[in-house]
This record gives structure tokens, C-alpha cells and sequence, in this order.
DNA sequence: ATAAATTGTATCGACTCGATACCTTTTAAG
DNA sequence: CTTAAAAGGTATCGAGTCGATACAATTTAT
């Protein structure tokens, strides 16, 4: 069948993707790996802005990513906090700077020149397709889905808002669209 | 617009696909870059599998990737012979160990499960889609296509069969399936 | 109250990667 | 035809990744 010729396209595409990452990083002296935590500690919610939840996300082990993000603080992209009920944790803020080298990596990688000269595929089409491999994937794999709280089961819809239903704190519109390592799609 | 989301996506599933590259190549002790060097190798034509080509190919310099090339060679996944004409050249064959290597990847990552479970969408729509969106990024970042020389602008249809324009050789059917490094979409 | 599990860190060895230097061979220039 | 420049490969160095292991601190289960 034709899933070989998509899964040799998708490598493809994330070779040349991972050559970007390189080249971008390079020029701030941060590695692929610290790019790819530094977006995700952006992008993850409350929950989810731990070292092993970096290394969930990532697919590492804790011991590797702690060294990548003692260098992320070190050269100043990232903040630590402990956290205020269980001492074990240490929450992860990217600074400003960290949030403004992102912010510069988003949209020197922005698809849309890309998809402009395709013409006949729209960025809405590319989301849609993409998202259903990924649930597709995950499924099949068994890892952590890492979804917006908007698509998680354990959402749920109250008159002031809503709630998460494993934490039963309220989430903020903010929140909801944020990464959470709990995530998952409901049946 | 929605081109963020769409990058979003596509990041993360490249992480996913790493993640089962590297618990792979773990099993035989292959790194994620050898991993992808070796199928690569498996892919190419007779003017791309030299040292040179691999690192356009992922994007690393020659220096780097000779010591991957070493390695990959050192263990029996790939063999090396100079070439006739050019003695500067170095031609790189995949082992039978290292086709059968590939081949249980290729199978270990079948997208097949996963598109199965979306319905909605085809193996063939997908390849559609990433092929369009591949030519979008490579038009725009500049770098090689490597794509096969049956898309490539080069490729002259003759009487006898189908001639490389570049090199004036006559190319197999076998020979127009495989990625060169010379390849160029025609305008 | 004690054992087990969880979270994070530190250290070690093998490996990646860019940069630089170097050698050989081919190609271009004069 | 000679010489300089370019191209392909390799070797080496230093910084960094990564898995494995060990360890400390805290929380949870028994």
C-alpha cells in the first residue's frame, strides 16, 4: 500500500524541518533539543511545566532532560520555582527573552509561504489531516497525547466555565488551550 | 492564521516519529542519524550514495557524517567502495543486514494502523498533501529536493526509455524510483 | 511507622555535531 | 602544460546529547 510512500514523505518532511530547527538555533547557540523544550514550555499548561513532563513530552529520560534545561537556565531562556505544596516539583517559566526567541523561531518557520505556492491545499485542510494522524499515532504507539484541555474527556463544561475533572480547579479560555500531560481524547 | 497550528502539529509529530526511530535503533544500537543515513542509502541512486550526498541529504556537514559512515561501516550495515571513474569518490552500499534492518523499521512504523483508525482519511490523500507540502518548503528554503527522477525536469523520455539529462545515462525503471541528489521539479 | 513510589539531580561513558585542518584528486585558468 | 583553485573524504578537538546508574528529598501506600 501507499502508507510507506506517506511515512517516507513525513520523514522527509522531518529532516528538512530538524535542519531548520538546527540552523535557527544555532545562531543563539541553543540545540534542537533546547528549542523543542523551550516551545513546549510555552505552550504546556500549570500541570504540565515540570522536567519529567519535558521528558514525557519528548520522549527522554529525566536525567537527560535536566541537563538540558540546567543549560536553558543558565544562559537565561528559562526560570525554576518550586512548588508550593509538593516540594518535589520545580516548575519551569521561560523568561521573556525565552518567549521572545521562540516567538522569532515561529515565524521564521512559518508555513505559510509553503503552503501558498501549493494553491490548492489551505492551512485548515493541513490542521485537520495532521491532527487525525496524530490521534491516529498516539493510539496506536500508546504515548501521551499531550492535547489542549479543550479536547481532553476530563474536561468539563460547568455554568461558570470550565473544569478540569482530575484536578477539579477551573480553567481560564487561556488554560484551555494550553498542553497538559494528563491529556486525553475521549472514547 | 492557522499555518501556527499547522506547524504545531507537524513538530509533534515528528517528535512522536523520532521518539520510535530512536527506541528502534536502540535495539541494535543505531543512533536516530544512523537510522536515517542507512535508509537513506536504501533509497538513493548510484550518483547519491556517497558521503557527501548523505550530508546534504540530512542537512549535517561531510566531517560529521563521515564519522556516522564509520560507524554504520564498523558494524556491518554498510560497505564502502571507491569509484571507478572519480578516485575522490566514495560509493556507500547497504549490507544485507542493513536492508533486512531497514525493512523491519519500515514495517515497526507502518502508518497503516494509525490511518485505519482515522477513516475519514486515505493513505493516498495524505501522500498527496505532504508531497505538495514538501515541494512548498523546499521551494522556499531553497535546499535539494532529493526527490526521484521520474519528477525530476532532467528526465528525457527517449524511444529506449528514460535518459538523465544531466549525465546522458540511460535509467532504469528501477532507477527512476530513487532519490538523486541532482534532482530538480521541473518549473 | 515503615516501605515503596515519585521527582529531581549528579556522574559516567558512548556518541553527535560544527569547526578546523589536512590530504588526494579533479577541474579551471593562464 | 603548468599551476592554482575547487571538490570529496578523513581525522581531531571541544561542547553537547543521551541512557544508565546512583543518590537525596519528599510523598504516598501499607
Amino acid at each position: 500500500m501507499d502508507t510507506q510512500q506517506a511515512n517516507d514523505a513525513l520523514e522527509r518532511l522531518c529532516n528538512l524541518l530538524r535542519m531548520e530547527t538546527r540552523a535557527f538555533g544555532l545562531q543563539y547557540g541553543l540545540q534542537p533539543v533546547q528549542m523543542e523544550a523551550l516551545k513546549y514550555l510555552t505552550q504546556c499548561n500549570r500541570y504540565s511545566d515540570t522536567p519529567q513532563a519535558v521528558g514525557e513530552y519528548l520522549g527522554l529520560t529525566k536525567g537527560t532532560v535536566s541537563q538540558s534545561l540546567k543549560t536553558l537556565e543558565h544562559k537565561g531562556f528559562v526560570s525554576k520555582k518550586p512548588d508550593s505544596q509538593d516540594k518535589r516539583l520545580i516548575h519551569l517559566t521561560p523568561t521573556v527573552k525565552g518567549i521572545n526567541l521562540i516567538k522569532k523561531a515561529v515565524e521564521a518557520k512559518d508555513l505559510g509561504p509553503a503552503l501558498a505556492s501549493t494553491q490548492s491545499i489551505t492551512a485548515d485542510d493541513l490542521v485537520h489531516i495532521l491532527h487525525l494522524l496524530l490521534r491516529g499515532i498516539q493510539h496506536v504507539n500508546g504515548r501521551k497525547a499531550f492535547g489542549a484541555c479543550h479536547t481532553c474527556r476530563f474536561n468539563e463544561q460547568h455554568a461558570l466555565g470550565s473544569v478540569c475533572g482530575l484536578t477539579h480547579e477551573p480553567l481560564s479560555k487561556q488554560d484551555i488551550q494550553l498542553l497538559c500531560r494528563e491529556h486525553q481524547y475521549p472514547e
